[in-house]
DNA sequence: TTGTGTTATGAGCAAATACTCACATACGGG
DNA sequence: CCCGTATGTGAGTATTTGCTCATAACACAA
């Protein structure tokens, strides 16, 4: 008070009104009484003791941590929404937690007033979304799926989810009636010049959002177990530097979509553009991590759910 | 959200909204928005985190430790107030530090409009800490010396301050004009029924705060040092188990007065009430600490100021 | 099914907090 | 010595927060 320390004063004083107001949970009149000075000033020592960093906020919770690699996720790769679910250590499911969410941020589109044109992908992990997702009323938005929903044997193909969402939420959907891939480029060409098929491939262009899954070109890669390519067509795209699958198109490591082989042949819609859509992967584990990391890298996505073990690793990477 | 964690979800919830409160800084309605729910629940989110505990607070200041350390005191010891300056590691000094902390605490109560009766002990950490008082006017207080000031060879009590403050404040001041320990009992009674003394002494009766020094019993005690016992009453005390001395008057570890020997011919005043008025000790150090244990043992101070290595002697003992 | 006790929710309001601005005071250079 | 710039202060005000209360949703038992 009359010794005067020359300048950690102001420090000092900033550090006992922050210890009050944080620790002792005084209010700042109160702070401002104690130490003899206006209300105005002892706020500002608070807000002095915060930006010089002088109070720490730790939160003791799993959830905190998973926020925070989300907000690393988000600066890091340029992302417009990333979320991280806890990695449940016991558990090798490549949904558990990751499809919660994914519901849970379904739901957040599909309750908003206006209408919304919901782009829908493939997969296990979307399958599991859609399967704990909440039945909701939302006459005003469209479902359009983002594949085809003919299996290579005819039948519906089983991880495609628009009509499994469609049973879920009263939305009108439009399906895709044609194969995943198709025998050649020229049948792609005609299928997709078909009206019928032209309209949900124009639709899927103006999605306002939409989910996808990533597939891993291991040897039990969906698209190979499924039947939707054979294993020769499967190590092909591979010596091709091919590293994931999104709706049915094959990608580098890069991001880059391989020239030729498959992908020529695949039927699917264009990931819609990420300027006018927010395109949300939904994706977790360490055999995704690469499929993941070059969605990231070439910027097909600007949207990421995943578990805090990917994300650490994404991170790491 | 629709797998129902039966309990967790709400814990889960409230640790989101504690993130996004304290560490990425949203304002409550932000958090509204962004979890879907009402700005009430968000803000009872938050609430929950913090009074689950979820929410820790650190602040990384030499001063959190001492402010720790004060408030563990107050609760400890059922003290009113208590101030814990830091240790200075390279100085002996008995009162740098507390003494400032000591002069901001009469500021404190000088610069009240309404009037106080201000109590005043002995001692050196005292007398240093009116030096660097700063001057202030205050008509409407009273100051009233607990001690009398006359030293056994006739002179002025060097260490009795009750002149030094009266120059250094404008408030009416009360010296008892008599010796700090009478000859004799009898002494001591005829002086007090003085009626100049007595007066004095209702005065100090009716303090509203008092500060007072703790003094130590060993070789060098300033009751003996300063010529006021000899150095066999000093050993008799401290054989009757007296640890320390409070404006004259000597106490055991328990801060039970002790009985007969110069105790009954100190013509002190008695510690104000602790009822009705803060009686604040001034004191660190190794040596006072028997004394300081003992007065808030035996109840004879509501408020202390002392220094971080004291105060944790104090709350490990 | 209906009643009942518990829990959750949102509105409204009072308290607390943050911000802006105008002014005061101090410092350093001309 | 004066002036411009930086720094700090308090008043006023807008925003944000916490609290209370009435009501709604729910679970459970009769």
């Amino acid at each position: 008070m009359s010794k005067p320390e020359i300048t950690n004063t102001k420090l000092d004083d900033a550090a006992r009104a922050g210890w009050l107001y944080y620790v002792a949970g005084n209010t700042q009149d109160e702070i401002a009484a104690k130490l003899g000075v206006s209300r105005q000033s002892a706020q500002r020592m608070v807000s002095l003791a915060v930006s010089e960093g002088l109070v720490k906020v730790r939160l003791d919770h799993p959830i905190a941590h998973c926020l925070d690699l989300a907000a690393q996720l988000k600066k890091r790769f340029g992302l417009k929404m990333a979320e991280v679910v806890p990695t449940d250590p016991g558990s090798t499911s490549t949904t558990l937690g990751v499809a919660d969410a994914a519901a849970a941020e379904m739901t957040r589109w599909l309750k908003m007033e206006a209408p919304v044109i919901v782009g829908i992908g493939t997969g296990r992990t979307l399958k599991a979304a859609i399967e704990i997702l909440s039945p909701i009323d939302c006459p005003q938005h469209k479902v359009v799926s983002l594949t085809g929903n003919i299996a290579p044997d005819g039948s519906a193909a089983f991880y495609n989810v628009i009509f499994n969402i469609a049973e879920k939420i009263k939305a009108r959907s439009f399906p895709m009636s044609l194969p995943v891939i198709a025998s050649s480029p020229e049948e792609r060409e005609l299928l997709h010049s078909q009206p019928m098929i032209r309209s949900v491939l124009d639709l899927s262009a103006k999605a306002d959002v939409a989910f996808i899954g990533i597939g891993d070109l291991e040897d039990d890669a969906p698209l190979f177990v499924d039947g939707f390519i054979s294993h020769d067509e499967l190590q092909a795209l591979r010596q091709a530097g091919a590293v994931c699958e999104i709706i049915g198109r094959a990608f580098d490591r890069n991001g880059i979509a391989i020239e030729g082989l498959t992908n020529e042949r695949v039927a699917s819609a264009l990931i819609p553009s990420r300027e006018t859509a927010m395109v949300i992967a939904i994706a977790k584990g360490a055999k995704k991590m690469p499929g993941i990391a070059a969605a990231l890298k070439g910027n097909l996505i600007n949207g990421l759910i995943t578990d805090e073990r990917t994300a650490e690793a994404l991170l790491a990477g």
